[in-house]
DNA sequence: GGTCTACTTCACCTTCCGCGG
DNA sequence: GGCCGCGGAAGGTGAAGTAGA
């Protein structure tokens, strides 16, 4: 077992244990890949934290998941023997391919083991991807450490159409009171059983660049318990009607039985539970995968915005789904005033599916979704990280932040770090006041909520470690502590912030402390184009109803996005 | 009626066993 | 016979629930 020694993005030297399959050629020239990165120019090439968010698609290029992974898998423990290869619902093993790439070369597939809760995708803890070995696997791996994380690498060969199937790819779960006596682990292992394969895929571009491109796999339950008894609910035909009810959702998933009830609730914002109401299924039509049920009508018809609600599947005393969310919308319109600047019609809305009653959340929402910086006419811009600190670039992990990272290591070097990341569509740039002066990232006060870079900017830092990424966290909580606990609208709170991103080596932001009011997104282009930054304001009002879920709500349906659902 | 503590129950985690290919 | 993949279950642990002071 070969082992090696390789600089990070960050410059910081770690240990890489590698496993080669046999007679793999391919693996010894990704070797060098993937210890430090691609090589560009006979330099290694820093390869984006696993922790980035990164697009499935990108111009003429998409990473997919032919086949999804079946929603049970049995991890094994160290102490077992292997339980065998991920497999599809219909016994086969998960497809993936690359669409576009027009090269001759083949690429690695890495594929890693990625968190499904309702947070931000992650490596996670408690799971590691097993390497499948034996006469039944057919595709070829190389299994190496990432920053403590395993990855298993999987060439992706144009004589196959870039397309690979994942029969080598186990679950391995590694023993609660292990991780969560590391230092630094937040987490909990206990009902911490659900993942997602992760795959990634760097593709060389002219000029010695890299395109990321990232996709993860529907949740996977990994423990041996609720795979056999809980039902899941893995998919909703409908997510939304008015607080009327009465229309019938289609639910399909697993274990589900004739005794099936499907209860909607909803909670207040002190998470007391405010409404519970059983919901009619169809036992005629129940199978065991499939549920009909009548929405139930609203506790409150006369709601003015959106009424966001849970609804799961229960089969006994304790055994119910996952919690799935669902959207109540009033039947009665108020005022909605027109957004200055804003041209609604670029985003398609429908008269009865206006800004009425919508909240900042879904204002961002929609505007992300509908790639909103171009609709805002926004042009594309050069994007740069230094360094960035991964949970800052996905404080709103959504298409549009999911810009495909681009990477060109050692062009340029600003302050501490040389590394230069650049978008695809680049829409915006930015970089991180941490740069001005050099000044440490880490130092970022979580109570200074001022410090926190709006939604869609990221944050640069000179260094990865957890106080950063925990002043980084706090730094978010602190900004919806704001919003609920000072009960202040979303627009208003926190301030606004003005990003302008100048030429390498001359970037930096600033707050601007002028009207909280308006939301500026200005846009700049990095060393290649310098442009003018255009502004664009928002006005918005009635944002009441925006919690600190709404939060969770973004990330969820974002990853949903990602998921192509 | 509210709070605290001790006890009980049960869900979950981890390990082990055994079977078939 | 050994290994792998897999299902099942035993035993430990701790969270959640309940009863009594």
């Amino acid at each position: 077992m070969p082992s090696a020694v390789a600089r990070d993005a960050h410059g910081q030297v770690q240990r890489q244990d590698c496993v080669y399959g046999e007679g793999y050629d391919w693996a010894i020239k990704q070797d060098r890949m993937g210890r430090a990165g691609p090589e560009v120019n006979g330099l290694p090439a820093p390869l984006p934290s696993l922790e980035w968010p990164l697009p499935s698609q990108s111009g003429q290029y998409e990473l997919l998941i032919q086949q999804q992974p079946k929603s049970h898998h049995r991890a094994h423990y160290e102490t077992e023997g292997s339980r065998g290869a991920v497999k599809t619902s219909n016994g086969g093993h998960p497809e993936i391919q690359l669409r576009g790439y027009q090269g001759t070369a083949p690429l690695g597939l890495q594929v890693f083991i990625g968190t499904a809760d309702e947070r931000l995708l992650k490596p996670h803890a408690f799971y590691q991807v097993h390497r499948i070995t034996g006469k039944t696997v057919t595709t070829r791996s190389m299994e190496r450490v990432m920053n403590g994380t395993k990855v298993l690498e999987i060439p992706l060969e144009p004589k196959n159409h870039m397309r690979v199937v994942i029969d080598c790819v186990g679950i391995l779960k590694l023993r609660n009171a292990d991780i969560e006596l590391r230092n630094g682990e937040t987490d909990i292992g206990r009902k911490n059983t659900r993942v997602r394969l992760v795959f990634r895929v760097h593709i060389p571009q002219p000029g010695g660049q890299f395109l990321s491109l990232q996709v993860s796999s529907d949740p996977i339950e990994c423990s041996q318990r609720s795979a056999q008894e809980f039902p899941a609910v893995e998919r909703q035909d409908l997510d939304r009607c008015s607080v009327l009810g009465g229309q019938q959702m289609v639910l399909t998933g697993q274990n589900f039985t004739s005794d099936s009830k499907v209860i909607f609730s909803e909670k207040a914002q002190n998470g007391e539970q405010i409404w519970e109401v059983e919901a009619t299924v169809d036992r005629d039509k129940t199978q065991t995968n499939m549920l009909f049920v009548e929405v139930p009508s609203y506790r409150d018809r006369t709601i003015s915005h959106p009424a966001k609600v849970n609804f799961y599947v229960i089969n006994g005393k304790k055994k119910r789904s996952q919690p799935q969310h669902f959207i109540y919308t009033p039947l009665t319109a108020i005022k909605a005033e027109p957004l200055d600047d804003y041209h609604l019609n670029s985003y398609g809305y429908s008269d009865n599916q206006s800004l009425t009653g919508l909240s900042m959340k879904s204002l961002y929402h929609h505007l992300d979704q509908d790639s909103s910086l171009q609709a805002l006419n926004i042009s594309p811009t050069l994007y740069h990280l230094t360094t960035v600190d991964p949970r800052a670039h996905m404080l709103n992990p959504d298409p549009l932040d999911d810009q495909a990272v681009y990477y060109q290591p050692r062009v340029n070097t600003l302050i501490n770090n040389p590394m230069l990341y650049h978008t695809a569509n680049q829409h915006y740039s930015n970089c991180s006041t941490a740069l001005l002066g050099g000044s440490q990232m880490a130092s970022h006060s979580a109570s200074t909520p001022s410090h926190c870079v709006g939604p869609r900017a990221p944050m640069a830092k000179l260094g990865e470690g957890p106080q950063v990424a925990d002043s980084f966290e706090a730094c978010l909580m602190s900004r919806h502590e704001s919003f609920v606990q000072a009960g202040l609208p979303l627009g208003k709170s926190p301030p606004s912030r003005y990003i302008h991103a100048q030429a390498q080596g001359k970037v930096g932001s600033r707050v601007e402390p002028g009207d909280q009011h308006l939301t500026h997104i200005s846009s700049g282009r990095g060393n290649h184009e310098e442009r003018a930054p255009e502004k664009v304001t928002i006005k918005q009002e009635n944002l009441r109803c925006a919690y600190l879920e709404d939060v969770n709500d973004i990330i969820r349906r974002d990853l949903k996005g990602h998921n192509g659902e």
